[in-house]
DNA sequence: CATGTGACGCCTG
DNA sequence: CCAGGCGCCACAT
């Protein structure tokens, strides 16, 4: 058996950089996209979503805590769709996180704002 | 090294 | 308020 089908997992410098900010996330609480990327001094929040997407550890490592700007959910498990957003709702109502009735969006009150320009 | 693809966000109309 | 368009950054091919 010498197939070698290893896939290298390991992680780069900046995902590891985005897992760790996430951990600072207090439970019962919510960031943003927007918000992480400029903790990190990164000019596009897509590429934190990029990182994200690619998280191994889910849900050990909290990235079901990162919505959008606009108060919508976002994505979850590489999906922006179907049953893992579903997943990602239940993620969020476990730790009190619940979205506005008429809009689904999250209640500003519930999200961390970090950044300061 | 070049190109395409996003779990995004902001600006305009 | 909603839709469309552009910018931006990391990563896979």
């Amino acid at each position: 058996m010498t197939g070698e089908c290893e896939k290298s997992k390991r992680l780069t410098p900046f995902q590891q950089k985005v897992f760790a900010a996430l951990q600072r996330i207090p439970k019962g609480k919510v960031t943003t996209y927007a918000d992480l990327s400029r903790l990190l001094k990164v000019r596009s929040p897509r590429a934190i979503g990029q990182a994200l997407k690619t998280n191994p550890f889910a849900p050990a490592i909290p990235c079901h805590r990162v919505v959008r700007s606009d108060r919508t959910i976002g994505g979850y498990l590489g999906k922006t769709g179907g049953a893992e957003l579903a997943q990602k709702r239940q993620q969020l109502l476990a730790e009190g996180i619940f979205f506005d009735p008429e809009t689904q969006k999250i209640p500003e009150y519930q999200i961390i704002r970090f950044s300061s320009p």
